[in-house]
DNA sequence: AGCCGCACTGAAAGCGTTTTCCCATTGCGC
DNA sequence: GCGCAATGGGAAAACGCTTTCAGTGCGGCT
């Protein structure tokens, strides 16, 4: 008496997806046969069935079942790609690079934007080990000391066979990219020491990135060696980014006026400094303060003043990792140093001479 | 005789992930049972089995294989997102958007690149049916007059019960996304002439992109309701991106030295012509030439002078675009317009004085 | 002429899930 | 105290594909 029509059908009918079985039916050849033409299968099919094949499933426009075929060869082209902000120039380098990895070896990527939540990270890799993805690649910097629910996942991850490749991270038993951040922190310094500054800022992103670290105690080091110190006093730290460039330049210098020189550890923090120098601070840069960022994401060369800092290149440093993770898997792991250079602009000059 | 260990084997055993059915072993229960206790099924279990199940799970780090549930489930917690270059800030902002919504609906991204190849961006509709993407967003312009090929395989990929979004597409029978580019056009057109502009250049991108299409077209209606012609002279074509830009603002001025104000059909190639009338024309912006350009990206703001740019929410698009797609299947094909605003900086000003 | 081996096709198994279908057990109303 | 509905558990089918295994027809060799 159930006035609805066809309650049963109507719920596990919703896709009309051709089957290889519809192909093979229409080809008027075994679902094997069909198979084995349009997977390339080892095995040889006639010209004559092949071509029936072909034309068959180019007629219903088929395209296989990628879960199925998943399933039955238990792997997959998909590749993940972690990054902690999908909106920042940083990520959008080193993905732009993974992607033509990608393209060319026909692997899918998947983005995952952990939105800075460490939580979010170990969960995409475990979902990234749910879709059987083929590689892992964490773009974004790890924390100093790991984390053990990341290693544990990632063991996990690889015990199935899937491969990792990690950039600025320490500790995982995986392939890492070590990008040059304290051979570039040290070009830093002895850039500003070299020109005579012996008041330096540096403005930080959070210290527990081993990004941040490394660049930072590049820094401290050569600093160190040409005789420059850096007090605790001079340095702050803040959010990875411009908004949290602009907040610390502030602070810095409200605690500090003397400073002749600025280094934010990134380039989206040393264009925040920019912003606060020119619209809260009314200094001059050059004239007045030097700055020097770190990254040299395109936009360095586009501000006023065209922005002293290190180059790393990030386009190659994606397409290394995903050749990293793709590449032998018994020589993992691996670590690939991938150095810096420093690349001097208008935002650097030797310090104001002191009045008086 | 084979001297080779257990070469048959080998083969076939690269991965060892955990079964379901080896964590219903270990908890002591049937498939069925733990099927029902990990995927949240409308059948209940007892607190007892469910909890030896969940325990059991853990131990084993069990993670469901998603291939396989999407075998049977014929759908995927997949959303496809096909942009022309992931290294471009437009992409980024909209992708950010985009990635917020899917985490919010527990959803992963595909991202694909089409490397501003038509040709790869159907490929990738096609993979990503193949896939069982639930959703596809095209983030990238469309042409006009549409492409036969992206729309059968788009047809293919909803008939098969996937959702398709576009931003700035025409004619295909999908959810669409509307941003205001010829609003944004016409104010661009009515702040340059309140200011005394005459002699306008533009810099557009490809013509065969609706976007480019839609904020020429609004501008030069405008303009001309405002009395300012714009010739064919006064424009020139190129790539839509920061070197188009520069290039084509080189070409503009060698042409056409007379003019007063540029309007960059993207930021991306306003920054561009910022950079020639700098570096390779000596004129000043905004004393000389005022410049404008599209998008508000958010390095619009960071060079000198300030960018006068019309705003388009971008995130705000990526949200609204998976939201679309994600919404009620019924409803759709539905359009969504999202309104521009003109931001105006420092880059614009009245025209200069004529000399003499 | 008969047999063997080769080259190809087709039937069927199996990948790891979810979901039906069926059975056993329990609680309830009479 | 008996039957019935409701509840929860397990066996098995199904999803769409690849791949093994068996089978069939053919030519070449003795």
């Amino acid at each position: 008496m159930q006035s609805q029509v066809n309650r049963r059908s109507a719920r596990p009918r919703p896709s009309s997806a051709v089957t290889l079985q519809q192909v093979a039916q229409d080809a008027g050849v075994s679902l094997a046969t069909a198979s084995r033409v349009l997977s390339d299968s080892d095995r040889n099919v006639t010209q004559e069935l092949q071509e029936r094949v072909l034309e068959a499933a180019a007629r219903l426009r088929y395209v296989s079942n990628a879960p199925a075929r998943a399933l039955v060869q238990s792997t997959t082209s998909i590749v993940g790609l972690v990054v902690h902000d999908v909106n920042d120039a940083y990520y959008s380098a080193i993905a732009a690079g993974v992607m033509e990895v990608a393209r060319d070896h026909k692997l899918l990527v998947m983005l995952a934007g952990t939105f800075h939540e460490p939580g979010l990270q170990v969960e995409y890799v475990a979902r990234l080990r749910a879709q059987r993805a083929r590689a892992v690649i964490l773009a974004g910097s790890g924390f100093t000391g790991g984390s053990p629910a990341l290693t544990q996942e990632l063991d996990a991850f690889t015990a199935q066979g899937g491969r990792v490749a990690a950039v600025a991270h320490q500790g995982l038993a995986v392939d890492t990219i070590v990008p040059g951040n304290r051979e570039g922190g040290r070009a830093v310094a002895e850039h500003l020491a070299g020109l005579g500054h012996t008041e330096i800022g540096v403005i930080c992103g959070p210290l527990a990135l081993v990004s941040v670290q490394d660049r930072l105690h590049g820094f401290l080091e050569r600093a160190a060696e040409l005789g420059v110190v850096v007090t605790e006093h001079h340095r702050v730290e803040a959010d990875f980014t411009r908004d949290g460039g602009r907040a610390a330049a502030v602070r810095l210098f409200r605690r500090s006026p003397g400073i002749t020189a600025l280094f934010a550890l990134n380039d989206a923090m040393a264009l925040g400094a920019l912003a606060a120098l020119r619209d809260d601070l009314g200094r001059g840069v050059p004239s007045d303060v030097s700055v020097v960022g770190f990254d040299d994401l395109p936009v360095a060369c586009d501000v006023t003043p065209a922005l002293t800092t290190v180059r790393l290149p990030l386009e190659e440093i994606g397409r290394r990792a995903l050749l990293l993770a793709l590449g032998d898997a018994t020589a993992s792991p691996r670590t690939l140093d991938v150095p810096s250079r420093l690349v001097v602009r208008a935002s650097t000059t030797p310090p104001p001479r002191v009045t008086g």
